[in-house]
Order: structure tokens, then sequence, then C-alpha cells
DNA sequence: TTGAAAGCGGTACCAA
DNA sequence: TTGGTACCGCTTTCAA
């Protein structure tokens, strides 16, 4: 029993040396200011159907400003059967610009629907068990970025209270707002860019990062679904996020006899690219190139960086989907969102 | 009052059509398994300073089971009288790459520390608000990765029952543990370096993002006072991260008579220093260009970019020292930890 | 081995 | 206009 907190009302700490003081509660606020914890409430949340006189209410004030006193959320939870929060578990793998950006927008927009956002540390609970973790705080809401959980995932989230799931996943789940968002569309459209380009010996990059599977694997089956019956090969190339993996890989490149090469992303697709023309290898006449993300920094290359955008629903649209959802949890889903992955063709394939 | 969730034990739900079966507490599954709420308490979690017979355990799983029972995390917060949860506030701007690793790692530490991480969704508070706000939900720890906290804000967290609060800012804060980290050394080593390489009219890219300065103005005002009271003089260059403000910047390059350019950061200065070739200016004869974060891509441009790298504390490390802080709350720091910031030169400055 | 009951900090009903 | 008080769901003595 690592941390023992000691309450001991009223009491200054008995021996121990460095004295906790206890935190303040509505009581000690009562307490000070000569009224009683109802009181304290009414004042501290300007209860409309209650009248408090100024004098009442400003002694409440002071009392509750000298001891610095701050409400307890959990409390308020437990009482109140309810809270505004919602939660958002946290990517196994560090986010990306895109990622960040819709996070960020997500959580404004929530903030001004007066929701408080909450990213969940992931602890390396999957499925069933990550939901239970997520449900323990009874959030009112649940947005899952990734295909992480299932329909038991949803009924045992609404069994805890939650009033909506949304969830970006390729299948729609039984209970939640799916918005539509498959990763293989994104090897799928890049793959059939390639092919429709003349391309026939392809590679697909496959980050070696752990936790990056969740986004790798479908992205490859996107790849080897569009190629499926062609005379088109496949050959996975691993890579880590370095110069030196990607110079190794370069070099064996012409070894390799590969026309073309998915990089999972825009940024692994500028490692590599830049790692190929140092080896000699023209692009795209040698091999064509192209990512996924459409980031800013892929039109910079030169040649231009061919990509795959990814519609990512607006944090603002998302927000206001799942906020719906709370207000009316029975309510049919107007429309199935769908997020479309479009080949942006430039220079590089 | 926008939801009323009718708590109704033990009884169906009324007339209203869609019956939200009420959340199943412990007592249900103490009826469900004819047994005590303490039992059950006891059952599920595992208390070892109690015996409970096979059969009677077995029961009480079922029953959980069966009702899909999740315990209710605040109300475990409440009776224990504190919590395991580390509270960030997330940042006031979508994360770079640099501190998505960063929180990443911190996250990943801290989970197997035993705490939970929780990225708590900034809802535009300032200051001791702000801390207020974080308060309510009683973390044992706090991590404020901004300077975004006063002495006042960390009293109030301590008196809320926070063990320890860790920030990462320029100066050291009254009763937390501080790492320091000032974004003005990133600005002044820039600005150093590009004087010692013989620059005198320089130019600083201010971001024009809302937010951004949270950042930019300490970066800005480290390249002044770097070059204060020398004869360089500093330009102010408002960009917004676009293709065409960085080309329109570029477009005026020639009549700003600039020799240098501190660009923010590296994707700033990657976005920059195309628009500058593109106008037809040698990099880095006619213009010098430096970045900051020595992200991966800088160093595929051609030139190479120069870049400040700042020194982050790893996850790690700083999860060690948060959960050293709270074990022991009174201890006085071990080592003030520093960011230093270090000029990477490679062939654009 | 199990159960009864107190109490964590707030809120909101009902009385005064 | 205010105070007393019964909860919310869970843990943890103390008794049986």
């Amino acid at each position: 029993m690592p941390y023992v907190m000691v309450q001991i009302p009223n009491t200054p700490a008995p021996t121990k040396s460095p004295a906790p003081r206890p935190v303040p509660t509505s009581a000690d606020v009562a307490r000070l200011a000569g009224v009683s914890r109802a009181t304290v409430s009414y004042v501290l949340n300007n209860t409309s159907a209650v009248r408090i006189s100024e004098p009442t209410r400003r002694r409440v004030q002071e009392a509750a400003k000298e001891l610095g006193y701050v409400p307890h959320a959990a409390a308020r939870t437990l009482r109140a059967g309810h809270s505004r929060m919602v939660l958002m578990p946290t990517l196994p793998v560090p986010a990306g610009p895109l990622y960040s950006q819709f996070v960020h927008d997500f959580q404004g927009a929530l903030s001004r629907l007066d929701y408080t956002v909450v990213q969940y540390g992931a602890t390396g609970l999957r499925g069933d068990d990550a939901a239970r973790a997520w449900a323990e705080l009874r959030p009112v809401a649940v947005l899952v970025p990734t295909p992480g959980i299932g329909p038991e995932g949803v009924a045992i989230l609404k069994r805890s209270g939650a009033r909506a799931v949304v969830t970006l996943s390729p299948v729609a789940v039984e209970g939640a707002r799916s918005v539509r968002l498959d990763h293989a569309d994104v090897g799928h459209s890049a793959a059939a860019h390639l092919y429709a380009r003349g391309r026939r010996r392809i590679g697909v990059v496959v980050p070696e990062e752990p936790g990056m599977e969740v986004f790798s694997t479908p992205r490859l089956a996107g790849v080897r679904a569009a190629l499926h019956g062609t005379d088109a090969t496949v050959t996975e190339l691993p890579l880590v996020y370095t110069e030196e993996s990607a110079a190794a890989l370069a070099a064996r490149w012409r070894d390799l006899g590969l026309d073309a090469v998915f990089a999972y992303n825009d940024e692994y697709a500028m490692l590599l690219m830049r790692a190929l023309q140092d080896e000699g290898l023209r692009v795209p006449q040698d091999v064509a190139v192209i990512g996924a993300d459409d980031l800013v920094l892929g039109r910079l290359l030169r040649p231009r960086l061919s990509t795959v955008r990814i519609e990512l629903p607006s944090g603002r649209d998302l927000a206001w989907l799942l906020d719906e959802a709370v207000r009316d949890p029975m309510a049919a889903p107007a429309s199935h969102q769908q997020c479309v992955a479009t080949v942006v063709h430039r220079d590089s394939s």
C-alpha cells in the first residue's frame, strides 16, 4: 500500500513531521463561513432555483477562497450520476501531424460544446479489457480512433452509461456510430495508381517501429487486394525511420528489381526517396514513389511527392456527430460518413 | 438539465420506451450472487487480507460477468482518498513529432509504474483557473509541459492533494520540480550561430497560427537577446504554414535585404527554404537558413538543413522524476535538470 | 468466511 | 432564505 493519505478532519497531523494538511472540503468552507454545506453548494454553483442573500453569498465565497477550496470532481460525478467527459484513448504510436491536428480541432469543438475531452493513456490493454478500463471512468461518450473495439466493447461502454460511442473503423460496429475509415483503402488507391501507371513490381514499406502494425497491416493488405489477380508482384520492405535504414534498403534496391514503391506514408516516402536518389536511382523513371497523408512537406521535394490523401472528418464535424449522438442515443445515425482515399498525383510516380 | 439519468434500482424502467437499464453496481452483483457487497469487493479486488471460499468467489465472478459489471472509478477514488492519475494538460497547439514522441514515451513509462496518464483537453482556461480545473480531478501528479503555471497554481494543486507538480519551464517554479526548458535558448543559439557565421541582417520566422506564440515569442526573444548590442538587425517574418505564404514571403525577400533566417523550426525552415530556392536565391550563399528541433526530414534536404536541437528529457527520465517526487514529496529535487539547446551545423548556414 | 454499516465529498429534496 | 439529510458506488473496519 504505497500511498496512505491520512485524512484527519479538523485535527493537525499528529507526529508525522511534514504535516500534509487535509484537502479542504465543502464542509470546511461551510464551517468557516458559518453556514451549511447545502448553502455552500448553492452559492458555488449559482443554483438558480434558490436565492441566497448577498452577505451570505460573499461570506461563502471568501471562505472558499481563503481555504483554497476546489470541488472534488469525482464526488460531483458520483452524485450527479453522469459527467461531461469524452474519453479518447491515445494512439498506440506517436501521433503524426494529421492526427495531431484532428485531435486539436476535435477538442476545441467539444470544449465549445461544454464537454471535457480526456485522452486516456493506453496501458497496453486490448479489446474488451481496454473497453472496461475506459468504462470505469464513466465517460458520457467515447471516441475510438482505431479499429480497436468490437460490438462487445461497445456494449460494455453503453452498459456503463456511455451515451455515445464513435469509432473510426473499416467496418460498422454494432451499437456505435462508425465513421468508416479503412487504411486498406489507402493501400488500395496507391496500388491501383501505380498499376495504372504501368508498374508491376511493387514494393510496400512496412515500418518496423512497434505499434505501427495497426496501420501498416491494413495498408499492405489494401495493396495486396488491389493487385490480386493481376500480373503484379508485391514485396514487403521493412524499414526503420532512420537515414541508415533507408540507405541500407536503397543499397539493395537494384537486386530487388522493383519499379515502384508505396512507402506507407509521406514521411517514410521522403526518407526513402532521398536514399534512392542518393543511390543514383531516378524517380520516377527507375522507380515510382508514392506516400500517403498529403503532408505539406511532400510538395517541397523534387520531384514532388505523389501521395494518397485520406479525408479524415474534421474535428468539428466529428464533435457535432458525437454531441448529436449524446443528445439522442437512440436516433439512427443520419448518414454513414466515410473517409475517402484519393490519389494526389504529382511528379514522383 | 439536459441528461436526467433515472436511477430506479431493481425496477424495470416505467413507461419510457427505450428503457435505459441502470448501470449495474456492486450491489446488483451482490444480490445476484446472493452475498453482501463487502464480499463482492473482496473477490473483485483479490483482497489478500481476507479469505473467500472458492465457490463464493466463483459465484461472484459469474454474477459480475453476467451483469457486465464495471467498477465506478469515481466512487473508488472518492473512498480511497487518492488515485494514481497523472494529469497532463494538452498543448494549446497541435503537437509536433518531437513532442508526440515524448508524450508517448512518458505515458509508456508511467504505465509501467502503474500510473494512469490522462491528457486533459485545455478548455481555454489560463493560469490559476486552469490549475483549479485540473485540481478538480485530484490527480496524484501533474506535468505541465509549458510555462503555463506559477507558484499560485502549484499551491492550488498541492492543496488539492497532488503530491507532485512537474513543469517544463524557463524558470524554477516554487513548489514544483521544474525541468528547465527555455525556448529562448533555442533562438539564442540560432542567432549566435548565424552571427558567428558572419550574418548581420537576420530574419526570424514567426508562425501566424493561433496559439503558437507560446513558443514563438520566447524563441524570438532569445534571438533579440543574443544580438543585443551587436551590429546585427532582427526582422520579424510572419508566416503561415502553407506554400502560398512561403512563396509570398520569398517574393519580397530581396527587398528585405536579409542574409540569414531563423525559421522557428525545421518544418517552417523546409517550407521557406524551398520557396527561397524557387525564387532563385542560393542557400547558404545568399541566405543562411537554420531551423530547430532536428527532425529527420531536415537532413534530407539539399543543402542539409542546419538546426537547433533541443534536448528534451526522455519520457522515461521524466516519468522517474515524477514517480520519485510522488513517493517523497518533501525530498529536495536531486538535480536541476536542464534542456540544452545545441546547434547542429549542416549545410544551410 | 461473511455481513452490517460508516463514510469519502457533493447535491438536491423537503422542512423550517 | 437557509439547514438537515438522504443518497451516489465503493472500500474497509468490526462483529458475528
